[in-house]
DNA sequence: CAATACATGTTGCAATTGCAACAAATTCGA
DNA sequence: TCGAATTTGTTGCAATTGCAACATGTATTG
């Protein structure tokens, strides 16, 4: 996986991406499944983008409780500067799920103009717009999710997002049912108890990761 | 209020932003508090940016439990491009609070070049890259908010994100205590309760809408 | 291939939350 | 300014959820 793939850099030749990148000070690291790629205890101005694999931002509460923040897959961005506050004392970390290739830079560079190199400087901005703006999009259809008041409501909801995501009333799952739970934020077991519900009622169909929408409950 | 006061149109000047505008086929309204701005009921391409006042994006669900899916002030611009992925039936729209002025225009101008007028193209990409990462830092601490299990939890990580905002322990909620309720998505009444609890074990003051936290729970 | 970690599945019980139905205070609008 | 609408405040009760503690099944890895 090359750095100059960087969707970052997409409509910008080899040798200016060459030329941007030591402006930049970009850097690209590989991960294995469970490393820690990026820490938010203390600070982190660099923006990272996920070149391939795929990765979660988890936040551990003072209760040990476990919540993905952000689900990660190839051409995401990251960062402490595009996301959360840092004003909990919470332990908020980018986990590698599948190996992981990361290209990292100072966000900095973008949103202020560099002044030797950056005649691309527009392509850059543009190219970063289109990240943020999916970005955007994956956070509202999160936030559509937790705002229902029950873990049925959110399961569902969740599930008609992937299915018409995926363009199917089958859809996997990305990550394990017990991720799910972290990810609608409620107890595992109590999620476990309410998919059951679901299945005996009709609602649903699972097999390992993969869901099947039988009835649209309300809608 | 004028339109070229956008502040997509920060740095063209005025000349070049009446023409843009026209290419655009932008136009600005204004509403009355309770009129509805919006409606994302089929399906809607306009982007829309608050000049002035405040507005809310609000869903009923089929139970007719409301919610508050963002809250938008002066330059927040919100749209069905930019979040919600229209995969419910519930109801969605933006409703005013205090009287407003909105600018409509449509997104694809500002993703799909456009070949006659925009050698401001560019800048107008910057402005717009610059909304959109702020809307993204509202969404992802809406997030944090959200993902907290219990009522305290929610209320507590949001009054900390409010505090830090404001830089101090002291703020003014922007909306009535009810609202907060829809925002934070549980049962006005069970808030209350729970407000309560808050005030008697010394955690936080509220004077109306003026919020104090006295002791940072756990942090 | 063994053993170790991880994921799934289940249950009782206590705590929290949502709901319904009020009363009172405050704000808004004609 | 008076009446209507909205907001705030409260409570009992039922439903949902979280927690703890299991058992079992499935991957991973040395």
């Amino acid at each position: 996986m090359d750095i100059y793939n960087c969707p970052l850099f997409f409509g910008i030749d080899h040798d200016d991406s060459v030329q941007m990148l030591s402006c930049f000070e970009s850097n690209v690291k590989s991960f294995a499944p469970r490393e820690t790629i990026c820490n938010y205890s203390q600070g982190n101005s660099k923006i990272g983008i996920l070149q391939s694999g795929s990765a979660n931002m988890i936040r551990i509460d003072h209760d040990g409780n476990r919540t993905i923040l952000e689900t990660l897959e190839k051409n995401n961005v990251f960062g402490e500067a595009l996301a959360f506050s840092g004003s909990s004392k919470d332990s908020i970390f980018v986990e590698c799920e599948k190996p992981c290739s990361v290209v990292f830079f100072d966000y900095s560079h973008i949103t202020k103009r560099c002044e030797n190199v950056c005649m691309h400087h527009t392509i850059l901005v543009q190219n970063m717009f289109r990240l943020i703006a999916e970005k955007l999009l994956v956070m509202s259809s999160r936030v559509e999710v937790l705002s229902h008041r029950t873990i049925r409501g959110k399961l569902m909801c969740y599930f008609n997002i992937s299915s018409v995501a995926q363009n199917s009333t089958s859809f996997q799952l990305p990550f394990s049912v017990s991720a799910l739970a972290d990810y609608i934020c409620t107890d595992r077991s109590a999620m476990m108890r309410e998919l059951k519900n679901m299945k005996t009622e009709g609602l649903i169909e699972m097999d390992k990761r993969t869901v099947t929408i039988k009835k649209l409950s309300q809608l």
